[in-house]
RNA sequence: GGGCAGAUACCCAAGUGGCCAACGGGGGCGGACUGUAAAUCCGCUGGCUUACGCCUUCAGUGGUUCGAAUCCACUUCUGCCCA
């Protein structure tokens, strides 16, 4: 290994910063007293196209075994996606078809060595094995788990209580997991801490078949941009690792200040500074994720632009998207600016609604006429709600 | 396989022949106030349009009726109980 020599004992203490749970230290620390090359393995399931801030802590964590020097082991779940991991969904996923399957696992390729070292990355489709298993095989699989188990989970649980559907294909979701483990013979799993019970399963697979259990790292579980929930593309709440800049910085201060603290400490493993105001301390979180993401120059550009844009709402010299528009009423000057400016589409009814809810000025000027034809000429500036805006 | 109960807009949930594009809550969006924070207050929340009119919507199909989310038949799906 050519990592700088530290300690196994400093290399614990390191990879334990910011777990949610690790099986166990006793056993990570034998291994690494070993000295020998680990493979860790890192399952994502391809069933969006994108990757946010939530699959940045296990990937952060697979990251620092590699700088050590440990081997990545990044699973793409071509197989498991078809089915979708159940944690904490409130019902079962809808199917995603095998292309779809394909080319969100492409993206995932690329996003993912945004944050890992392609050279010491590994990468494979669990489609390659799972989809070999003849029924025999899935049955004994089965056999080695029991329902009791499955049911105890929270999301299932919940279901139950509600009269709502839990399928048999859904409980089998760990045991292909934990397949998994046994496949890529894995040393570590990482995972999110809704994951614990799924890599445990792999433990108990892999001494079954000879193997030694995996030790199991997980991370906490990143709220999305509400606070409240589970960070998710479903749900709307994500910050993209591939967002743009500006859109990063602007999710990022559009936080609570609560979860702005839970930030700190999930994503840089840093206590909020208290004596800090909480707006500065939110531009630093921002201007942080942007030059980790992108670079130090563009978290800066980002910062000034957020700056003279929203706090100083000089709209004037900000960046914005050009468009034509010309004489028209103010419901089409809007649905073509959202449409020119931003690829949005727009109804006519929601451009009416926002003109009727006073978000829309032109030049400076309260449009409040839904109808009203305007000569929408150059140069001039078109704010659309809080967010966007365009120049003409 | 048998018995019972259900399927309403993003979610929950009213509505049981015309006053229903469909109560209410949540969520979301916009505005005021701010720090693109919280809290609070106000408005909006199917589509189109020369817009007090038209179109599509209450699981699906067909039917009764001047008229249905509401009644009838069948179909599909779900839950509960029994086997």
């Amino acid at each position: 290994m050519n990592a700088p020599s530290v300690s196994p004992e400093e290399a614990l203490e390191q990879l334990k910063r910011g777990a949610a749970h690790l099986v166990s230290d006793a056993e990570l620390l034998a291994r690494l007293q070993k000295g020998q090359k680990l493979r860790v393995k890192l399952g994502v399931d391809p069933t969006s196209p994108d990757l946010h801030l939530g699959h940045s802590l296990p990937l952060a964590k697979l990251a620092q075994f590699q700088e050590m020097g440990h081997q990545a082991v990044l699973i793409i779940g071509g197989f498991t996606a078809l089915i979708g991991d159940p944690s904490g969904r409130t019902s079962t996923r809808p199917p995603l078809t095998r292309e779809q399957i394909e080319a969100n696992a492409e993206t995932y390729r690329k996003q993912a060595f945004k944050m890992l070292d392609p050279e010491r990355t590994e990468i494979v489709n669990n489609a390659d094995w799972l989809g070999q298993l003849n029924f025999e095989q899935v049955i004994r699989l089965n056999s080695r788990v029991t329902l009791q188990q499955m049911l105890q989970r929270e999301d299932f649980k919940a279901r139950i209580a509600n009269d709502q559907p839990v399928r048999v294909h859904e409980i089998q979701y760990p045991i292909m997991q934990g397949w998994d483990s046994v496949m890529v013979r894995a040393d570590v799993e990482l995972g999110g801490s809704d994951q614990l019970f799924n890599c445990l399963v792999g433990r108990d697979f892999q001494v079954q078949e000879g193997q030694a259990p995996q030790i199991v790292l997980t991370t906490p579980i990143l709220e999305g941009l509400d606070g409240v929930k589970k960070m998710s593309k479903s749900l709307q709440n994500y910050i993209g690792l591939t967002d743009a800049p500006g859109d990063m910085f602007g999710k990022a201060m559009s936080i609570t200040d609560e979860l702005m603290a839970r930030y700190y400490e999930l994503l840089f493993h840093e206590q909020l500074d208290a004596a800090m105001h909480p707006m500065e301390a939110k531009k630093q979180l921002a201007a942080r994720l942007v030059a980790r993401f992108h670079s130090a120059a563009e978290a800066k550009s980002a910062r000034e632009e957020f700056e003279a844009r929203f706090s100083k709402k000089d709209l004037e010299s900000a960046d914005l998207p050009v468009v034509t528009l010309g004489s028209v009423d103010a419901v089409s000057a809007v649905v073509n600016a959202f449409l020119q400016g931003f690829q949005v589409t727009k109804s006519r009814g929601d451009a009416r609604r926002l003109i009727e809810g006073g978000g829309v000025t032109w030049r400076g000027e309260k449009l409040t006429d839904p109808k009203a034809v305007v000569a929408f000429e150059s140069p001039g500036i078109l704010k659309l709600d809080k967010r966007h805006a365009v120049k003409v």
